[in-house]
DNA sequence: GCTGTAGTATTACAGCTGTAGTAGATGGCG
DNA sequence: CGCCATCTACTACAGCTGTAATACTACAGC
């Protein structure tokens, strides 16, 4: 599953909003994106997260006169297609070479990787101690 | 600098041959193109190489009556843009999310990341030890 | 009850991308 | 020398995205 979904950096931003806040009537999205250095119509934002529905990225309830949006996908559904899309493009699909990258950055330090790794190994000890031994 | 390179998967593709092969004609960019489960047409190749030409992600110099193209930007700069523009949108701005999420994908192991902390240690010593103590 | 306001639906448009046809140039082979 | 194959330039077009105006609807307050 996971439909290939790609999206744009403005869809995206929408949905953190959604992801963070839940659901968003189109007021308080229009506000949720202030600041964000633009500042969009109202109706602009009415028409992305009328083509999002559309496409079935998210859905709605109609509340008194408005529509309340919620998220359909979720984040990791989100996160997993795109990491994976740009590994695929980008690292021929080996996410090592990914972190690779990043090491060689300099975006990850020694400190982070160490935390990352006592991380990887509690998940292993959590999920393997179940299986065998 | 690093000017906001967003490519398309198609405009990635591309580049990718030209990073391997360092240059190609049109003819031999549709043939590379090609069994990657589509086949473009000639036309079309060539249309995607000259507006990559007008954005100035590739150059192109005439040998007889065609053109060779080459990268002028190169695959680490794309790497970097786009992952760090992926960062940004999804792991708010944090590389180490990233990888916590590859983590939990399962996509790293443990024995990978051992090796990439080998590799940043290693890293470390080469540029850590001229620099000062 | 009427009017303003908030809200949605519809329509519009430009820029980018994927895709390719057609037209025009040119070089090679018979 | 002339025609075919090759190659580029130009044009076209649909789909998606960002952006928003306009038009229509309906509640809320006076």
């Amino acid at each position: 599953m996971s439909s290939r979904k790609q999206l744009s950096d403005l869809q995206i931003a929408i949905l953190r909003v959604l992801w963070r806040d839940g659901e968003a009537s189109v007021a308080a999205m229009q506000e949720a994106l202030r600041g964000d250095d633009r500042e969009l119509a109202h109706t602009t934002v009415a028409t992305l997260l009328t083509r999002l529905e559309a496409r079935g990225i998210v859905r709605r309830r109609t509340e008194g006169r408005q529509f309340v949006y919620s998220p359909i996908v979720g984040e990791d559904e989100v996160r997993r297609s795109m990491v994976s899309a740009l590994t695929d493009r980008l690292f021929a699909g080996d996410p090592s070479a990914l972190v690779h990258h990043l090491i060689d950055e300099g975006a990850i330090d020694a400190e982070e990787l160490a935390r990352l790794k006592r991380l990887l190994a509690s998940k292993q000890r959590k999920q393997g101690g179940g299986r065998d031994a």
